[in-house]
DNA sequence: ACGAATCATTGAAAAAGTCAACGATTGTTT
DNA sequence: AAACAATCGTTGACTTTTTCAATGATTCGT
């Protein structure tokens, strides 16, 4: 019942000292991951970075356009792609900064919210899919570290 | 001491329920490792992909092109190029397969094990960095969940 | 008020990824 | 054993992604 999009199982190379690299891991993870993700949004037509961006519209948190580059590690003409996008379907809107004016702060439209509401449950559903191999407590775990190792606190 | 190439606290943005999103975590992770390891490598003219085939032809596990590419998550083009590359230095060589000659295996040669040392020791210490936030048991166990979600079991 | 810095945006150039086709070889079917 | 389909490495074309410098508008420091 449970196909993995990653490797059923462990393949030849992995005895290679280089199968405890950690950078090896995560490109290898991320890779499998993506492709599951962008099955699952592409139902909505998002991709797992639009679907990052409408996500943090959705949040409340009032990102501008260069929070949102950083955050998500990508330059900021690409994030400009990425919003045109979303923008041009109606689902996130561009508002003027508050304090800043050259800023641009994004915000999500009703029809944003409901379509990110559907997407969400979806890339649950992926993400599961990915972590299949993982117990509920490892899981939660693995994303600790994760999350740990990225901004020093577990919190 | 520790300067991270990583976030260096957590940004604003976190807060948000996509801060817990394995595919943003590995993303960001994978992304921000990346950066340490090509730098750390590019004394020695590598970068993570071209240490990862050396690495598997300094292993004896005599690896194929093949078993290479789906190892790596490349495609098989894309291992051309690297082993061409490898090749050109004399760092590896491309030795007939024995079973199968259409295959190709690739294995090191005696000035490519003395790169891989000297380069394994400036990644090791890249990866040390990454990690910088997480206790040695910490690592060690982000290891272990990555490879059981990669390849099921933690051996 | 002046200059330096930052924001979003554009466009161009470079790099990386994808994919179909090919010769050589292997495995399979008849 | 002959024919056929499949696989391996390779090449080249094509698309996508990334990277980077330049720009107008705005803000910040002094």
């Amino acid at each position: 019942m449970a196909t993995l999009g990653t490797d059923v199982q462990t393949p030849r190379l992995a005895a290679a000292r280089i199968g405890s690299d950690v950078g090896l891991l995560l490109a290898k993870l991320h890779a499998a991951g993506s492709v599951l993700n962008n099955k699952a949004l592409a139902d909505f037509g998002l991709r797992e970075r639009s679907f990052s961006v409408l996500t943090l519209a959705c949040s409340g948190l009032e990102p501008t356009q260069r929070e949102l580059a950083d955050f998500l590690s990508l330059d900021p003409s690409q994030v400009v792609t990425l919003v045109d996008d979303l923008e041009r379907r109606g689902l996130v809107e561009r508002a003027q900064g508050k304090q800043d004016r050259r800023a641009k702060i994004i915000v999500s439209t009703a029809e944003g919210r409901k379509m990110h509401t559907k997407a969400r449950a979806a890339l649950d559903e992926a993400e599961l899919k990915q972590l299949a191999g993982l117990s509920d407590e490892e899981s939660q775990e693995l994303k600790r570290l994760l999350r740990k190792a990225l901004w020093g606190s577990a919190e």
